[in-house]
DNA sequence: GCAAATTTGTCCGTATGTATC
DNA sequence: AGATACATACGGACAAATTTG
């Protein structure tokens, strides 16, 4: 019978009635607040969210699957529903789709993606060359002799150890916002860019060659040289994102 | 009764079956990309999506929530459904929820967060002097006015001004994501900051000595002393963020 | 290994609110 | 104001996945 609650009667007296489901999401942040739950702490059912939040299981579902857009609850089919990760996987989805959509933009989302990833890594060239630790400088060559030995067989390898070297470049910085944005673009990049004939493996000598160079800028401690060797490795990667653009 | 479709009898071998309603969001992403559409541009109705894809309303329905959140798509009621903004709102909700969660760490967000922001000026600052046309210093000038007037009266349209003041200081590097990004950024510690005791409205006047030194510098195209005065400006309010954490 | 219990996934039918013409 | 088209919301039923006895 859709028995009608008197929604939007006594709360808020004019204020424009937002969806129920809309409640359904505040009420289900506002208990992950108020008993303060991280990652992987489990969640009410669907029936007792229901009944605790005064909604139909529609309702609460639709909920669900907003946070859960959002990495902010977790289901499991079966099993429960839970806290989730609260990465950035919105952003990756949001970024991604954006480059596959627009048949010109698409080439500008990826070259601002690049760019804001070497801002980064050029505004900490200071930070970085002072915070890294010797076995963390070690770890560095190393991946890139793997960038070396995977360029020789399969390309497979080559990308993952290329994506570590980033990864551990900015870790010592000790702030997760750029490490997690980096890896979103990271992996926006990964997406898009086979659809738009960026990748030339052509190029990979070239870009060991500019690692090899980062990793002995932050061997001498050498903030200058570093972000030289930053502004040579990216240059041509945008070089390539523009070449591929006018093929257009 | 809810009578079956034979899903992944066909389609994928032997693959981990994804829910229906995932197959509805890719059907529904590629229902735009192939139509080439763009944001404002409806979408099919939901009964129409629902025989168009062989589900029913509430596989649909939990499909466009989760595109919804994306901002992938806009749900207007009685009206229909549209191809969303694509705009970063997602990424907005995501760290605001982040920064209220932790009772530890949400100082860190916030901390990383401006840092952020510094490291897009400050890496930008020789192409942001270079590029920065008169009228648009004649603007950012003139927003520091603004900031003047609303500190002394109210600090309403204050934090409006330094926002704007931000925002064009950034537009002309042409980069939508660092652009957007930013904003987001700012969005995330206006809903954050007053969680945590951070604003003290007492630091307006040195807040707007650094921003009348930053006009300076664009004026003069001095890059490192553009470079210096971002830092002065970013100092304190690091500090503030520094000091509320210690204050618990 | 099987069966029962629990929980999420999907379907249908219907009623209501909202915007447009 | 009425009619129409659409999204919102409800409730019940059954399917599928997971855990447990």
């Amino acid at each position: 019978m859709g028995q009608k609650a008197i929604r939007g009667a006594a709360p808020e007296a004019k204020a424009a009635r937002q969806p129920l489901r809309q409640e359904v999401v505040e009420g289900i942040k506002a208990y992950i607040l108020r008993n303060e739950l991280g990652p992987g702490d489990p969640l009410p059912t669907e029936p007792a969210l229901c009944e605790a939040l005064g909604a139909s299981r529609s309702s609460v579902r639709e909920a669900i699957r907003i946070l859960t857009a959002l990495d902010i609850v977790e289901v499991r089919h079966g099993h429960g529903t839970y806290v989730g990760r609260l990465s950035l996987s919105a952003l990756v989805e949001s970024l991604t789709f954006r480059g596959l959509l627009s048949p010109d933009d698409d080439f500008q989302v990826m070259s601002d993606l690049v760019e804001v990833r070497e801002v980064f890594e050029r505004g900490m060239a200071d930070r970085i060359v002072r915070s890294l630790g010797e076995d963390q400088i070690q770890r560095l060559a190393g991946l890139v002799d793997d960038m070396r030995r995977a360029g020789a067989g399969e390309g497979h390898g080559f990308v993952e150890a290329d994506r570590a070297f980033h990864t551990l470049l900015i870790a010592p910085l000790g702030n997760d916002l750029i490490g997690q944005l980096s890896s979103a673009f990271w992996d926006v990049y990964v997406i898009v860019a086979p659809h738009l004939d960026v990748f030339t493996h052509e190029h990979e000598a070239a870009t060991i060659a500019s690692h090899q160079r980062i990793v002995d800028a932050v061997r001498a401690r050498d903030a200058a040289e570093f972000a030289a060797a930053l502004a040579e490795h990216y240059a041509p990667v945008r070089k390539r994102i523009a070449e591929a653009r006018a093929r257009r």
